[in-house]
RNA sequence: GGGGUUAUAGCUCAGUUGGUUAGAGCGUUACGUUGACAUCGUAAAGGUCGAUGGUUCGAGCCCAUUUAACCCCACCA
C-alpha cells in the first residue's frame, strides 16, 4: 500500500495553507453532525452564544476550546455527539450600536420610529451576525452548523413567549413599581446582575435640617445631596436616646421649606455618623423599604435621562395621577424649580452651594465608596422607582439550589458551587423589562378602556373582556431571559421534537465564571421550571484571558491579542493549545504572542516527527506488529504509549483538559521525539530487514495513536498528517479513539530501556563535563551488574548512536586496564578511556560527588525503613519499593567505593 | 462587611485521591548543524513549595493562625 497522499510534506508546517481547506472538508462531510443511536447516551453541549455585534476576541477562543476538545474526544469515542452553535441578539449591546450608526447619519430612534428601527437592526444583524460565525470557524470548532440558532429565531421566540406566559399564569411573573437600577445613558432599567460596582472618590456632606418643633438643627450626612429634594422623612433609631425627644417631630426640608416627619426606624444606625439619616424613598433602595414601612410618600426628582425634574414632568405626572391610570405606588414628581433641567451633577454642586450660603452645610469629608454602574456603558446607575416586569425568584431558586445540594449539577472546579449557591440563595426578584426596542417584546396587552392586562401566547387586538382596542407593552425582555432557555429552546422546545427528547438535558455547559449569574444560574432555574430537569450535568468553568502582565485585555490599553491575526501568524492549533495546556480549570490565563509561538514550535515538532516517520515508510507496507520481532526501544515506546493513552483518556473523562495536554506535550516531545525516534534510527538504518520492518510498524502505530490523542487539541495539523498515513482510511475527525492493548505493556523491558537511557544520559553528562569534542568517540567499557549483560550487549547500537560511543567492551568482573573516566549506574560500572582528557584529581572529585549523592539517598531510605511507623502503616508495595531501591543503592555504593580506591591508586 | 482565589526556579505556570530525590515552557550558561526539525539538539546552573504551628510513619498537597496580592458578592446613609 502506498501513502494515501503523495509524500510532499514541506520542511516547515504551514498552517494557513491547510486550515481552511480542512475545515471545509469537515463541514461538508457532515462530520460535525451527530450520529444518533437510541441505545447510547448522547454527549451534548450548547455553545454560549456570542453576541451578534461581536468580533471574535481571544476570550471567545478560550470559551470554545474546552468545548471543542470534549466534543472531538467524545465523537472519537463513538458517542452520539452534538454541539449546538448560535448567536445572541444582545438587546442593549446591539441597540446601542444601531443607535450610534443612526446618530452618524444625523438620525435618532424616535425620528425613524420603532418599525424602521427594527428593520435597520435586522439589516445590521444580517450584515454582522455572520461575521463572528465565520471567525469561529477559523478556530476549528466542530459544532453542528446545521442546527445553528439565533435567540430571535421564530422558534426561540416562541419558547420565550411560552415561558413568559407560563410564568405569568403561575404568578411567577408580575408587574409593579419597584426600586430598579436605571441607566440614564442606555435609558433602560437593568437587573441587579447588570450593575457593576466601582470604587469612586466622593464626598460625605454633613447637612443641617432645622427641627420645626424645637428649632434645633439636626445633623445628618449624605453622599448624594441632590436627592434631598425628594426627601419625605428623616429617620432616627427608636433606641437612640440622643433623639428620644424628637419622636413625633418634624424637620423643615431646606431649600424647598417643606415639612417632613421624623420617623423611627431600625435602618438608622446609631453607630453611623450622627445616627440620623434622610429618607428619599424614590431614589434609594433602603429608603424605599423605609418608606414602605412608614407609608411615606415617594417623590421623584430625577428624569429618566439624568436631569432634575421640572414643571413639565410634574405636570405630566399630575395628569397621570388625575386620570386614575397610575397605580397607587406611582411616585409623585417634583418641580425642582431653579434646579429643574440641570444634570444631577450640576444640581449637586448648586445645592451644596446654596446650603452653604444658608449656613446649613456643616462639613464635607472625602469618602471613597462603591458606586453602581451600567455593565454596558459604565454610566453611574440611578436607583429609581419605576413600573417594570419582574420574575419572582424565590420559588424558582429553591429547586435550582437543590440540584446542587443533591449533586445532580456538578461544578468544575468545585469552588464555583459556592459562588452559585450564594447568589441563588440570596437572589432578589429579577427585573426583566427593558426600555428598548430590539428584543422579545413583552407579550402583555393592556385594554385602552378598562385597563385590564392580558398576557397571551398569540397577539390580540381587542380586549377579551370589553372588546375595546388593546395596546401591547412597549418594552422588551432582558436579553438573558431568552438565553436562559438556550439549552432546550435550541432543540425545538416547547415542541417535543425528536432532538429535544434525545439530546436534552445537555451533558456539559462550559462558560467563563464571569457569567455564572447572568446566564448559567438562569439556565438552571429556567430549565428546571420549564422542563422539570436540570439542563446539564456538569458546569465546566474557565477563567479570563489576561495579558502578559496580568491585566484584562481592552481596547484602550491596546494589549489585546487578535485571535485572527495570531491564527494567520502561528496557526489555529498553536492558539488552541496555548489556551489549554497547563491551565488549571477555572483559573485565569496570561497570554502572549511568545507563548503562542512556543506552541507553533510544538506543532512544527509534530510535523517534523511525522515527516521523519513518513520518509522512512516510503517502501513499506504495514502488516501489523509482531511482538517477537520488537526491539527493546520498540517495547519501551509501546509501553509508554499505553500509559499515555490511559492517562490522557482518564484526564479527559475527568475534565482535566490542561493536564491531558501537558501529558501529550511531554509524550510527543520528550518520549517520542527525543528518545524513541533517535533510538528507532538504529532499527531503520543499522539492522536487518525484519528489525527494520518491526520498527516501521511501531513508528506508524505510535504516530497514528499520537495523532488521535492530539486531535481534540490540534485538529488541523493532525488531520493533515493523517491524510498521509498509510494503512488508514477516512478522516481523523471520524476515527476511533485509541484503545489500550494489554499485550503492548512490556513493563520489564521498559525498565531495561530506562536503565540503558540512564547510561546514555550519564555518558553525555560526562562528556559535556569533560569538554570532550563531539567528534571524538570513545569505547564504552562496562562491567555489567547481574542480569544486565545481555541487555548491555544488545544496546551497543544505542550507545554508539546516542552516546557517541565507538563501540562497547564488556568485562567479566576483571579490572578495567585503561585510564578512564567512569560512573556507576544500575546496569553496571562504566569506563570511558579518554586518554589525556582524564584528570585523576578531577575524576576523584566527580566520583566523590556521586558518592555523596548515593550516601544521602541511602541515609534517607534507611531512616525511613528504620521507622516502625512507616514499615507498619505505609502500603506494602511502597515499603517493598523502598527496600529494593535501598538494596540497589547499597550495591552501587560498594561499587563506587571500590572504583574510588582504584582511581586513587592511579594518583 | 461576607465569601473566594492565588502565593512553587529570574519570569509564566503545572503538580490528579498526602507517598518520600518537586516538574515544564520561556530566560540564562556551555557546547553543537550526526541522514525529521536551529520553529532544532545535548548538557548545566537555578527552588528550605509566602510565614508559623499542628495532624500524620510521611505534608507543596490536609487543619489552624498569619502576611501579601487579586477577584466576586453586599442596601450601609
Amino acid at each position: 500500500m502506498e501513502t494515501r497522499k503523495e509524500f510532499t510534506m514541506e520542511k516547515v508546517f504551514q498552517p494557513n495553507q491547510v486550515e481552511s481547506r480542512i475545515y471545509d472538508m469537515w463541514e461538508h462531510s457532515g462530520a460535525f453532525k451527530p450520529v444518533k443511536d437510541e441505545s447510547k447516551k448522547p454527549f451534548v453541549i450548547v455553545m454560549p452564544p456570542p453576541n451578534i455585534t461581536g468580533q471574535l476576541h481571544i476570550g471567545h477562543a478560550l470559551d470554545e476550546m474546552p468545548q471543542d476538545v470534549l466534543i472531538r474526544y467524545h465523537r472519537m469515542k463513538g458517542d452520539p455527539t452534538l454541539w449546538v452553535p448560535g448567536t445572541d441578539h444582545a438587546a442593549i449591546a446591539t441597540e446601542v450600536k444601531v443607535v450610534d450608526a443612526l446618530r452618524k447619519e444625523g438620525l435618532s430612534k424616535k425620528q425613524i420610529g420603532r418599525e424602521k428601527f427594527l428593520e435597520r437592526t435586522w439589516e445590521w444583524k444580517k450584515e454582522y451576525g455572520g461575521r463572528i460565525v465565520k471567525q469561529l470557524r477559523k478556530l476549528g470548532v466542530s459544532c453542528d452548523w446545521s442546527r445553528e440558532r439565533f435567540t430571535m429565531d421564530e422558534g426561540l421566540s416562541r419558547a420565550v413567549r411560552e415561558t413568559f406566559v407560563r410564568l405569568y399564569d403561575k404568578g411567577l411573573i408580575y408587574r409593579g413599581s419597584r426600586m430598579i437600577n436605571w441607566c440614564p445613558c442606555c435609558q433602560t432599567s437593568l437587573s441587579d446582575a447588570e450593575v457593576e460596582y466601582e470604587s469612586q472618590d466622593g464626598h460625605f456632606w454633613h447637612i443641617l435640617y432645622p427641627v420645626k418643633e424645637t428649632g434645633e438643627l439636626l445633623e445628618l450626612a449624605t453622599t448624594r445631596p441632590e436627592t434631598m429634594l425628594g426627601d419625605t422623612a428623616v429617620a432616627i433609631n427608636p433606641e437612640d436616646e440622643r433623639y428620644a425627644h424628637l419622636h413625633g417631630c418634624h424637620v423643615i426640608l431646606p431649600l424647598i421649606n417643606k415639612e417632613i416627619p421624623i420617623v423611627c426606624d431600625e435602618h438608622a444606625d446609631m453607630e453611623k455618623g450622627t445616627g440620623v439619616v434622610k429618607i428619599t424613598p424614590a431614589h434609594d433602595p433602603n429608603d424605599f423599604e423605609v418608606g414602605k414601612r412608614h407609608d411615606l410618600p415617594m417623590v421623584r426628582v430625577f428624569t429618566y435621562d439624568g436631569h432634575m425634574t421640572g414643571a413639565k414632568e410634574a405636570q405630566e405626572n399630575a395628569e397621570l395621577i388625575a386620570s386614575g391610570r397610575a397605580t397607587v405606588d406611582e411616585p409623585t414628581v417634583l418641580d425642582c424649580g431653579k434646579y429643574a433641567g440641570m444634570t444631577t451633577m450640576e444640581a449637586r454642586k448648586l445645592i451644596v452651594e446654596d446650603l452653604k450660603a444658608l449656613g446649613l452645610l456643616k462639613s464635607v469629608e472625602p469618602l471613597n465608596h462603591e458606586v453602581g454602574t451600567c455593565y454596558r456603558c459604565h454610566t453611574t446607575v440611578e436607583p429609581m422607582v419605576s413600573k417594570q416586569w419582574f420574575v419572582k425568584m424565590k420559588p424558582l431558586a429553591e429547586p435550582a439550589c437543590q440540584v446542587v445540594y443533591d449533586g445532580k449539577l456538578r461544578f468544575i472546579p468545585e469552588r464555583f458551587e459556592k459562588t452559585y449557591l450564594h447568589w441563588m440563595e440570596n437572589t432578589r426578584d429579577w427585573c426583566i423589562s427593558r426600555q428598548l426596542w430590539w428584543g422579545h417584546r413583552i407579550p402583555a396587552f393592556y385594554c385602552d378602556d378598562c385597563g385590564e392586562t392580558f398576557v397571551t401566547r398569540e397577539d390580540i387586538t381587542a380586549c377579551p373582556k370589553c372588546g375595546r382596542p388593546v395596546h401591547q407593552d412597549e418594552d422588551v425582555l432582558d436579553t438573558w431571559f431568552s438565553s436562559a432557555l438556550w439549552p432546550f429552546s435550541t432543540l425545538g422546545w416547547p415542541d417535543q421534537t425528536d432532538d429535544f427528547k434525545y439530546y436534552y438535558p445537555n451533558t456539559v455547559l462550559s462558560c467563563g465564571y464571569d457569567i455564572i449569574f447572568f446566564w448559567l444560574a438562569r439556565m438552571v432555574f429556567s430549565g428546571l421550571e420549564q422542563t422539570g430537569e436540570c439542563p446539564f450535568e456538569v458546569a465546566l468553568m474557565h477563567g479570563l484571558v489576561r495579558d502578559a502582565l496580568g491585566r484584562k485585555m481592552s481596547k484602550s490599553l491596546g494589549n489585546g491579542i487578535d485571535p485572527i491575526e495570531v491564527i494567520d501568524k502561528f496557526g489555529a492549533d498553536a492558539l488552541r493549545f496555548s489556551l489549554v495546556m497547563g491551565v488549571a480549570p477555572g483559573s485565569d490565563i496570561r497570554m502572549s504572542e511568545e507563548k503562542i509561538e512556543s506552541f507553533r514550535n510544538f506543532a512544527n515538532k509534530i510535523w517534523n516527527a511525522s515527516r521523519f516517520v513518513l520518509m522512512n515508510l516510503q517502501d513499506f507496507e504495514p502488516k501489523g506488529i509482531e511482538i517477537d520481532k520488537l526491539s527493546l526501544a520498540d517495547k519501551w515506546i509501546l509501553t509508554r504509549y499505553q500509559e499515555a493513552v490511559r492517562g490522557i483518556t482518564d484526564n479527559l473523562e475527568n475534565y482535566d483538559l490542561g493536564l491531558a495536554a501537558t501529558k501529550l506535550y511531554d509524550f510527543v516531545w520528550s518520549t517520542f521525539c527525543d528518545w524513541y525516534i533517535e533510538a528507532a534510527k538504529q532499527g531503520l538504518y543499522d539492522a536487518d530487514a525484519d528489525v527494520k520492518a518491526a520498527t516501521q510498524e511501531v513508528l506508524l502505530y505510535v504516530l497514528t495513536g499520537m495523532l488521535k490523542l492530539l486531535h481534540p487539541y490540534m485538529p488541523f495539523i493532525t488531520e493533515e498528517v493523517y491524510s498521509y498515513l498509510p494503512g488508514v482510511e477516512g478522516m481523523l475527525i471520524a476515527a476511533r479513539w485509541p484503545e489500550c492493548r494489554p499485550e503492548y505493556d512490556f513493563t520489564e523491558e521498559a525498565a531495561r530501556m530506562d536503565g540503558i537511557m540512564d547510561v546514555i544520559r550519564a555518558v553525555r553528562n560526562l562528556r559535556a563535563e569533560m569538554n570532550v569534542q563531539p567528534g571524538r568517540r570513545a569505547t564504552l567499557i562496562a562491567r555489567p551488574h547481574e542480569g544486565w549483560r545481555d541487555a548491555l550487549a544488545d544496546a551497543e547500537g544505542y550507545f554508539k548512536r546516542l552516546a557517541n560511543a565507538s563501540g562497547m567492551v564488556l568485562l567479566d568482573g576483571e579490572p578495567n586496564p585503561e585510564k578512564s573516566a567512569s560512573f556507576v549506574a544500575e546496569a553496571g560500572e562504566f569506563f570511558m578511556p579518554l586518554g589525556e582528557l582524564v584528570d585523576v584529581e578531577k575524576e576523584l572529585k566527580r566520583l566523590d560527588k556521586d558518592l555523596k549523592g548515593l550516601e544521602n539517598e541511602i541515609a534517607r531510605a534507611t531512616k525511613m525503613l528504620d521507622n516502625p511507623g512507616f514499615v507498619s502503616k505505609a502500603p506494602a508495595q511502597l515499603v517493598a519499593n523502598e527496600k529494593e531501591k535501598l538494596a540497589t543503592n547499597q550495591g552501587l555504593l560498594e561499587k563506587l567505593k571500590a572504583r574510588i580506591v582504584e582511581m586513587e591508586s592511579l594518583r
